[in-house]
DNA sequence: TATTGTTATACTCTATAACTATA
DNA sequence: TATAGTTATAGAGTATAACAATA
């Protein structure tokens, strides 16, 4: 009873040690299929957001995204300077600026979500189809807030 | 349908955004719980791990945080400052310190682990006991790689 | 006056490399 | 030679403050 290092520690049984791990592990299991298209994570996310919907300026963004304005500009400064997005004056504002997504922007989009679609089958592997969809709902429901 | 602001939008459906929101989520709830008690969550989360079961060596404790031992040096560093936890060299093994609550520690941890399942509450108050019981399931599976 | 985007700057978190002591 | 802890340093990621253009 000394060596007891298998015991269950309370510690992994937190949200918050669960919610920063589970996060870590997709990242391990996604960061690899984002590679070849030369992209992170982070930047598919934008893209995401940007691709969808009418276009959203960079403040638009960056509250959907839950980031600060400043952050955003370095995030949309990546993007563009790859070709994947390019920034438009608003016709309505000539303060803000619109963010779209390049044809290229665009075919790197469709192919990130499809790896996304796979990188988040591998992390819910362990889960059954119901499971899964029910972990998706609860994580929605407390994020969209009580 | 131009200004279709609350259409449902992809990106807060990745799991990525999921898990990094409810965690931001719980930390808004935690942190001011915390406060009182003069430490952060990380800390508790230390003392948590420290002060169950058979005492743990900094590189044990790193391993299991999955942190690196480096980081693991200025946790304890602010924790051994608040008098909270003391070091011990290892009597098997010169070289090791084994990281040991000290009795105000101790009433940290406590104290800390009440505001956690407080806080973990809050969190989980939109989910019926059972999807919160099946959240915690789910993340634990995931967690430990299924 | 207030807001959008921008820049400069600083702060937090974390890891890598190199060192010391022990094994 | 290898490991535990430590230190110095650097790299992400992010925010705050101040400024220019526009409203």
């Amino acid at each position: 009873m000394s060596s007891d290092l298998g015991a269950p520690p309370a510690v992994t049984r937190r949200l918050g040690y669960l919610l920063k791990h589970a996060q870590l592990r997709l990242a391990e299991l996604a960061e690899p299929l984002y590679a070849p298209l030369g992209i992170t994570g982070r930047q598919l996310a934008l893209l995401t957001l940007f691709g969808e919907g009418p276009a959203l300026s960079q403040q638009d963004g960056a509250a959907r995204l839950g980031v600060d304005r400043t952050t955003m500009v370095a995030l949309v400064d990546e993007l563009e300077a790859r070709g994947l997005v390019r920034r438009e004056v608003a016709p309505g504002d000539r303060r803000k600026r619109l963010v779209r997504l390049t044809g290229e922007g665009e075919r790197v989009r469709e192919a990130g979500e499809e790896v996304t679609r796979q990188a988040e089958t591998l992390l819910l592997a362990p889960l059954s189809a119901e499971d899964a969809q029910g972990l998706r709902a609860a994580l929605g429901r407390i994020v969209r807030g009580g």
